[in-house]
DNA sequence: ATTTATTTTTAGGGTTGACTAAATAATTCT
DNA sequence: AGAATTATTTAGTCAACCCTAAAAATAAAT
């Protein structure tokens, strides 16, 4: 079994990979680490031996298959507990996120199996992430950047990019959550900031924003 | 804040040291913790260095009110959370150590209390233990190990010192479980082993068996 | 095509928490 | 008390994971 270190490496390579076919760098493994390069080249190393990723000097990691099961076992569990602490704890969605860091890393897999029914099987976490199944497999979903939606048109909000909790707090004020209704009005030109109608307030949204929120048709 | 290592330290020298007033000595810690008692003693050094305990070589180690409050604190999450895998996710109580022994380290006083709070404020876990209070307290309650109960009498089981899946599910076995009344036929002279009545049944445990079993009179 | 800048790796350490083996203190036995 | 046994500490290593500084490779700029 892979360490508590390992583990979060793994996960920080899955999420840096999705979607790239080539190697992840050790520098941007290092920086979403909050470590330093030669940290992320020693543990790369460690990863390879241990056959958990494919690294070749200077070409950056891939993870194996056996890797990626890891990676998304970590995340099934992060993602059930942050949807514990929303659904039977009373906590917002910003504050789940560092305590799920944590949680992730108890081995049990009777917990986990538990978890997930005493949850009722949940298909999403509280930010709107699909909660891979007990096989690893992740359920893709139609969804799209606001910042590259098509205006004039309402969205709905189903998931957020960024989880941070200033972010999410962000969110809070301008009153967006999961399932929100959002009108795109108009989007500026010069910035691409975006002018959006959310229950009847009118907020005006920076192309940040607009780009770390995900959305769907309202159909 | 004590390291994981360094909790688990703590919990050791609290359950050895529990209504004794002399210092733990190093070789039970080590033999508690399944290390040698070199490590043993190196620990106990660094967690006098922190104030957690007063050690003076030769002497054993005795928890400060800091390292009192620190241990109660892990025992009181280990507590809380085996009264959940229980309570919640249908694990039985010869389930639950292993699991809560990684659980107890996560950090984080809003889950716990939210734990607390979503279980209803529960006075003793699924072993009969009681749970600390926020405040440190631990509820001391009326209990006598069969092993010394007056004969013949009944009693009802309220807790266990053997916390092992061995012993608990040897109790499965015979039927006992917590608030089971045993009823004392007789205790052999030789050996002290008792005959006891369960639910109609009749078993033989031994002197050990009844040692490990709480039990408070039936009034 | 060089030179310059950036990225990545290597070399050499530090810390935590283990271990073995050896030394020393405390205890028990005769 | 003196000797033998046991308990405890010290000394010296080790592995995991991190660090800084320097070297080497790659990428970018002139
Ligand atoms: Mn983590
Ligand atoms: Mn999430
Ligand atoms: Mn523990
Ligand atoms: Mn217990």
């Amino acid at each position: 079994m892979p360490t508590l270190s390992e583990e979060n490496y793994l996960k920080a390579i899955f999420h840096l990979g999705y979607g790239h076919s080539d190697g992840v760098s050790t520098n941007a493994i290092a920086y979403k680490m909050d470590t330093k390069a030669s940290s992320a080249t020693d543990m790369v190393k460690k990863l390879a031996e241990k056959q958990l990723v494919n690294y070749k000097k200077y070409q950056g990691a891939k993870l194996t298959e056996q890797g990626r099961q890891a990676a998304v076992a970590v995340i099934r569990k992060h993602r059930l507990w942050e949807t514990f602490l929303v659904e039977k704890l009373n906590f917002s969605w910003d504050e789940v996120h560092q305590v799920a860091e944590q949680l992730e890393h108890v081995e049990s897999e009777k917990l986990i199996d538990e978890l997930d029914a005493y949850l009722d099987f949940p298909k999403f976490d509280p930010h709107g992430h699909p909660i891979p199944d007990k096989n690893g497999h992740i359920h893709k979903t139609e969804k799209l950047k606001l910042s590259q939606a098509p205006i004039p048109n309402t969205y709905i909000c189903v998931g957020v990019n960024d989880s941070s909790a200033e972010f999410l707090q962000y969110l809070d004020k301008i009153g967006i959550a999961l399932g929100t209704p959002i009108k795109v009005l108009s989007k500026e030109v010069f910035d691409e900031s975006l002018t959006i109608s959310i229950g009847g307030g009118q907020v005006h949204i920076s192309k940040l924003v607009a780009s770390n929120l995900y959305v769907n048709f309202n159909h």
